[in-house]
DNA sequence: TATATTTTTTAGATTTGTCTAAAAATAAAT
DNA sequence: ATTTATTTTTAGACAAATCTAAAAAATATA
């Protein structure tokens, strides 16, 4: 089943605050929206006719088990899509959200399952954010801050917590990038700061800060 | 400036028809979109009011100079799209140009700036078309059947003239795909058949059929 | 419990892009 | 040069998604 660019927002919106909370109500999601709590009810009764939503009138709502599965999929779309900007084309991750919102809702399944297979199958998305498989299935994610990895360990990073401007300078200056490979050598007590080995480039020293940021896949 | 997506699909199929003939009519526009006469007639006003379209009621219409930029930055979106699904996820040609329909409308700037970048600027589509740079420029193809190529010359295949699942499964037994380097090692004058050496594989032989819809790179 | 406040829904209008059916302009044919 | 046929445009309607303003329901307050 195919839905419109305004049904996919609604329904990847409600996903989105259902992990807050169960049920969601008609202001939350006019806002989440950016628009008036009248097109919201108009467009719940849509949803609740196509079986995507239990609602009932003044109660508030949730997505059905066939609108979660929608939503999963919506998600996954927007997760790959940052992926790919970031891993791919170079985009740093405050630029990816705005480009991935629209790529989102190309919905040929093929073409998500080829854009899958050329990611390699990635489990986390720039954000740290898990990306759900083919099935809905969503990867329990094992992060572990570089604060907290082991000497002598190599690891891959996965997702940066801080995204600002300030942090995401001096990464480009380490070379740690989403997918970046990083060994770490040695761990110092004074300060908690870290030397690491990142690709080919010469060992260098990162502060407690930048490495309690910098979050890494772990089995 | 932003246009919506139907406005876009306009523009485009007008550009397409130009190519044929300088002006377009109303019924072959609506044809080629497959929508109404009355319908072309309503977006055309919208579109001259927007001053993409010399228009003049009954007498036919062209883009302006400011709706043929529009146009071909299109055109530059849709190949380059069409290039990366299929060199990087793997489609075959018959299946690309639907999903680029739909990616075109991601008109994003910076997206198509470092698509190209990654694509590492190629000048045409895998159905051999150019593809216009970011200023506009489209390229001069130059473009050469491997029937026609001297021997023991190194080169790129651009784009095959044939895309047929037949021919489709012939190349992909030889390995043969867009952006393949292929050394044309000789030719054999009994049936115009040709041995090349493909990549790292053993050399093989085309039949002269093959060599001529197979087209590379000329310089 | 009655009143005030907030939240949600209805009613009716608007915009975009489409349609059908009929009218107007142009082109073709006798 | 009329008539016929084709092409194009208008007029009016419709569906999707939105809006404003007002009514209805639920919640909070006195």
């Amino acid at each position: 089943m195919n839905f419109s660019i305004a049904e996919e927002n609604y329904i990847k919106n409600i996903y989105h605050l259902q992990q807050q909370s169960e049920l969601v109500n008609t202001n939350s999601l006019a806002y989440e929206l950016q628009t008036k709590p009248a097109s919201v009810t108009d467009m719940l009764k849509k949803l609740q006719i196509k079986k995507l939503l239990d609602y009932e009138k003044y109660k508030g709502f949730r997505l059905s088990t066939k609108g979660n599965k929608v939503a999963i999929n919506i998600v996954r779309r927007h997760r790959l899509w940052e992926f790919f900007l970031v891993t791919k084309l170079g985009f740093e991750w405050d630029k990816v959200h705005a480009i991935a919102e629209e790529l989102e809702h190309v919905s040929n399944q093929e073409l998500i399952q080829k854009l899958d297979n050329f990611l390699n199958h990635p489990q986390i998305d720039p954000h740290g954010d898990p990306i759900p498989d083919g099935n809905g299935k969503i990867p329990v994610i094992c992060q572990l801050s570089i604060a907290d990895v082991v000497v002598k360990k190599k690891v891959m990073v996965s997702s940066v917590a801080n995204q600002s401007p300030a942090i995401l300078e001096l990464l480009n200056h380490y070379h740690i990038n989403i997918g970046t490979e990083i060994k770490i050598n040695q761990r110092f007590s004074f300060d908690g700061s870290i030397e690491i080995k990142v690709g080919k480039y010469a060992a260098c020293i990162i502060s407690e800060l930048v490495a309690k940021n910098i979050f890494v896949y772990h089995e």
